[in-house]
RNA sequence: CGGAGCGUAGCUCAGCCUGGUAGAGCACUUGCUUUGGGAGCAAGACGUCGCAGGUUCAAAUCCUGUCGCUCCGACCA
């Protein structure tokens, strides 16, 4: 390709609306242009990049025995309504209505789809096991589109499906996926790393988010560098012990705390009670009930950790400004900073627990009574406990849960997630086969994404200094780019950049042959902004001495022999190829 | 949905407080010079100042509303 033939409008200046380096690269070099927020257009380079690494996506999925369909992006309702999520995922569900007034929805992903593909042409075991992927735009109406194509309205995901008849055989589909996202990742040239992660609305019980580590992540991670643990904070847990239980105590005993409404007011003088020896009471609107949530003074709830564990689609802390809300402080008797589980919690509220209460004695909490508390609780005689959870937030520095070494936390982008998903939506939409005895069960499923061009930013986040993007020759849009300084057809330059080009060519090299008549800073300063991995200079001066020069885009130049050049770039592309 | 900020040339921004005929740099067009790290000079073209009301002799500027964008939070497969 020739420059001058494609479309490539870099810009020297950042526009305002990027705030984080990719998303200012990805505009910058030319590789999207934003059409309104969170929908981009790919130009000739981003595209080309995107293609790179679908290209590699398919390769492994293909290799681990992944089946290539396309789904519609146009879905009727009624099986998202069979599979429940018509409700659940309301709020990310784009709804269309066509001419007759009847409504579609905008495919945010294509679990209702396989599994109706599933239920009516999959009957034997005989068919199983089966794992069908896309490559597919998917729509998904996010309350907050955010750092170009790292969250935004509609994007490019690639998703398997898996179908298995035994859950053995469900583990091992997902092994599988693990290990080609493992390639996949690796063969982009990112350092990316599995988590052990929550499941969220999409169900299951087995799941593990890959992640790139980087500061404009969303997600936080908690990992342990002596073991190798690692969890996505709505998941990871830690090693420290319980609450340690005292000698039996009195009974419990109310004292009068006027104006005392937070933990810390309650761990100074003249209470003097440790954080750690509190009970915080929260009041949850949890699917429209109120719900109580006990965790230590000190600890802080995980909200993800809490729905996934007790099963909340939605879940709220109760807000006083609200009058049905505040009802429900009502009826307990006392308002946020005296509230407690010990009495007059009605009998039809749930009382959700921390673990590390279990056992916990000598504590105090409120006591439903504004501006007294009790001493002396002990969880397991003076607390209704409807379920225990594991419900508080890891923090840094704790023990690991393998190893006992302290835990880290860093920010990272997700880029892949896998899912085992059991019998949840097999179940729901009838994705039945009979096995060798004649009887029927539902399929064995997983579930798994990648977010292609997620995973394209996360490149650039990831691999770029202050010139400009720095690719990785696996997805680069160009391996070479080919920068004579005289451009005159007739010019030696020129005819040596020519024939160079057309053996690169022939040697199925992507290259770009910058024909631009610009002066060489101006050239040089734009290749490294879009960021191809070599370039190749030829000008007059060097040519006089029969060399030219190549310039890794994170190396030093180096001058070889006219003649030498493309053997030696060659060898360069294939040293900067990823061994997978 | 709550909070904050911003909408002026293709891009980055100034002008607004204190109302008086719309600016700079980059990019673009033409010419000359320059030619190994985002060139110089000259000439030129490019705007319903997001939109709609209002106040005023007069509005980019003040007021009201509205739309859009960005960030923080909430939410998130």
């Amino acid at each position: 390709m020739r420059w001058t033939q494609t479309f490539i409008p870099t810009l020297k200046e950042s526009p305002a609306d990027a705030e984080i380096l990719s998303h200012k690269l990805l505009l910058r070099a030319g590789l999207v242009r934003k059409l309104t927020g969170g929908l981009y257009t790919f130009l000739p380079m981003g595209l080309r990049a995107l293609r790179k690494i679908e290209k590699i996506v398919r390769e492994e999925m293909d290799r681990a025995g992944g089946i290539e369909v396309l789904m519609p992006a146009l879905q009727p309702p009624e099986i998202w309504q069979q599979s429940g999520r018509y409700e659940t995922a309301r709020d990310v569900l784009f709804k269309v209505r066509d001419s007759a007034k009847r409504e579609w929805v905008l495919g945010p992903t294509h679990e209702e789809v396989i599994t109706h593909l599933a239920a009516n042409e999959i009957n034997t075991y005989r068919q199983l096991p089966k794992n069908f992927y896309q490559i597919q735009t998917k729509f998904r109406d996010e309350i907050r589109p955010r750092f170009g194509l790292m969250r935004a309205k509609e994007f490019i995901m690639k998703d398997a499906y898996s179908f298995d008849t035994t859950d053995e055989g469900a583990m091992a589909s997902y092994k599988k996926m693990y290990d080609a996202y493992t390639r996949i990742f690796a063969r982009c040239g990112l350092q990316a790393f599995p988590v052990e992660a929550d499941t969220g609305v999409i169900g299951g019980n087995h799941s593990h988010e890959f992640v790139v580590p980087a500061e404009t992540g969303e997600d936080n991670v908690a990992f342990c560098e002596a073991c190798g643990y690692a969890a996505n904070i709505e998941k990871a847990t830690s090693g420290l012990p319980k609450t340690a239980a005292r000698d039996v105590g009195p009974e419990i005993e109310k004292f009068a705390t006027p104006g005392v409404v937070t933990i810390e007011a309650l761990s100074k003088e003249p209470y003097k009670v440790a954080a750690n020896r509190q009970i915080k009471t929260l009041v949850y609107i949890a699917d429209g009930k109120p719900v109580l949530i006990l965790i230590r003074g000190d600890d802080q709830l995980n909200e993800a950790k809490f729905k996934a564990r007790s099963g909340a689609v939605e879940a709220r802390p109760a807000d006083v400004k609200s009058e049905a809300d505040l009802a429900h402080f009502q009826k307990l008797g006392a308002m946020p900073g005296s509230l407690g589980a010990v009495k007059n919690v009605p009998s039809d509220w749930k009382v959700y627990a921390d673990e590390r209460l279990r056992g916990a004695n000598d504590m105090t909490t409120g006591a439903n009574e504004d501006g007294f508390h009790f001493r002396s609780v002990s969880m397991e005689r003076d607390v209704k406990v409807t379920d225990w959870f594991d419900l508080r937030t890891v923090n840094v520095g704790e023990p690991c849960p393998k190893c006992a070494k302290s835990l880290k936390i860093r920010r990272a982008i997700e880029v892949g997630h896998v899912f085992k998903l059991g019998t949840k939506y097999s179940e729901k939409m009838g994705a039945l086969f009979v096995d060798e005895g004649g009887k029927q069960h539902p399929a064995v499923m997983g579930c798994y994404g990648i977010g292609v061009t997620r995973t394209l930013q996360a490149v650039i986040e990831q691999s770029n200094d202050k010139d400009g993007i720095v690719w990785p020759v696996s997805v680069a849009p160009y391996t070479v780019c080919l920068t004579p300084l005289a451009v005159a057809p007739e010019s030696p330059v020129m005819q040596l950049a020519e024939k160079i080009y057309a053996e690169l060519t022939a040697k199925g090299i992507d290259v770009i042959l910058d024909d631009r008549d610009e002066r060489p800073g101006f050239k040089f300063k734009d290749s490294e902004l879009v960021g191809f991995p070599l370039r190749l200079a030829i000008g007059e001066k060097s040519l006089a001495k029969g060399e030219v020069e190549i310039k890794p885009r994170a190396g030093q130049i180096l001058a070889v022999k006219a003649e030498d050049a493309v053997a030696k770039l060659l060898e360069l592309i294939e040293a900067g190829t990823p061994k997978v």
